[in-house]
DNA sequence: TTGCTTTCCTGATCTAAATCAAAATACGGC
DNA sequence: GCCGTATTTTGATTTAGATCAGGAAAGCAA
């Protein structure tokens, strides 16, 4: 029963291409779908695209008709306020969802740019609920997937010190890229120090400086975007410990 | 088709204590849902509870088996960290719904407790989901529901000074209070300074001084927990100024 | 390569808000 | 009513992190 155009011109070469040949199958929506329920999603997936370094993916405002998934790549989310100044408001890993956002008003709320050269999985939001109706495992995945962006950012916590911040971002940075398949000890951070900086409410200085001081204590290597994480347990106590 | 003990016993004095005649019943779930679709939501609503003042609605690790929906009153939901001192995620006021956050893993992620005498409705949600696979529109409603809370509070931004987030607390709960069908200019605080500090990431004397310098200006009158608010405009433009 | 731009680092000063301290006011129990 | 406790207000001092400033390293185009 396809539902959009391109459905019923899916080539096996395509097919390849979606989610229960990708490598992030474990991730997005397919989680606990039974098979035959994964090859129905698999028929929704329409576009699989490559957004560069610096595109946007889309902006506040847009016409809000589908999710995305990222399959490589980062993207930040963010509103921009008076002056033209963004407000970081999350990054985005392969293996993650974006444009939930859009859902009440049909308007995406954010505007998403792609901060590294990724590629992404197209889902038609209509089509997807019109499945989920039909399929009770993913009409939970989704809301169990939108619950867990309710739960806000222990990172961004207002009382928390600029190194308990910068540790638990870098923790939960570690963590997301485990989840994905990578290192969680080492990897390329995907955004620059100033939108570190915008994310948790800090001075782009006080990123730098607060990691060249993890560097000297041993927590940590760092060299440009390439971060080795030595001291897990340092860093989580920083992440508790008051001031 | 009764899924629940209570269902089938439902009094036509209990029954109007449910939805279809709740003076909420343009917020919480019901936005939205043709007639028809409503009585059905109304028997799904088993309880209705009145929980006083300083009392726990749930706690972090609770089994999560049902959302809540406010019917009068106010609740806090907070996390609580290492030397037990709570940070405040979120306040909640009537019409609004609690406990999304335990979706993923069963169990709620935050505890719940009543600033002011309260009472609520307790919506079972594995019997919520059946519902919504039967019926669209309220499976649109619980996604949308979710998409809102997925948005940060500009109140708690953390490049924002501590008068742009007190402003934008105050525009926030005068905006919610109006929702509900308060005034939205004159209105109690449920909250005390302390939380509405803790909430902010900020000291409970910055909120003190703060409100006197408000009040000082004009914008604002307060006296204890009563507050009258004078000039929106005023706020607006604290709110969005940079430093 | 050269020059230009962007990103990042490090030090010196400044400031918004925390902390410390104490008084004033409101509230709950008896 | 009264007293004891909790909340709120106001002032004085301190400090974490911002801002200002200059330089070093990396990336990129011609």
């Amino acid at each position: 029963m396809p539902t959009t155009q391109n459905c019923s011109h899916l080539s096996i070469k395509q097919l390849r291409q979606v989610c229960s040949s990708c490598n992030l199958s474990s991730l997005c929506l397919p989680v606990g779908l039974a098979d035959e329920d994964l090859k129905r999603l698999d028929a929704l997936i329409t576009k699989r695209r490559v957004i560069n370094k610096g595109e946007t993916l889309f902006q506040i405002g847009d016409k809000f008709e589908r999710l995305v998934a990222v399959r490589s790549g980062a993207f930040k989310t963010f509103v921009s306020d008076a002056d033209g100044e963004q407000a970081i408001i999350g990054f985005h890993l392969p293996g993650e969802l974006l444009g939930f956002d859009g859902i009440t008003s049909g308007q995406y709320q954010v505007s998403a740019q792609a901060i590294e050269t990724s590629s992404i999985c197209e889902i038609p939001f209509n089509e997807l609920l019109t499945f989920a109706a039909k399929m009770p495992s993913l009409q939970r995945q989704l809301l169990s997937i939108m619950s867990q962006k309710t739960m806000p950012d222990i990172a961004v916590r207002l009382n928390n010190s600029a190194e308990q911040r910068l540790a638990s971002f870098l923790l939960g940075l570690s963590k997301r890229f485990k989840n994905c398949g990578y290192s969680e000890s080492e990897f390329n951070l995907p955004m620059s120090r100033e939108d570190i900086a915008n994310y948790l409410g800090l001075a782009p200085e006080t990123i730098s400086r607060l990691l060249s001081h993890f560097q000297a204590d041993g927590i940590l290597e760092i060299n440009r975007r390439h971060i080795v994480l030595h001291d897990f347990r340092r860093l989580q106590i920083i992440q508790c410990s008051d001031h």
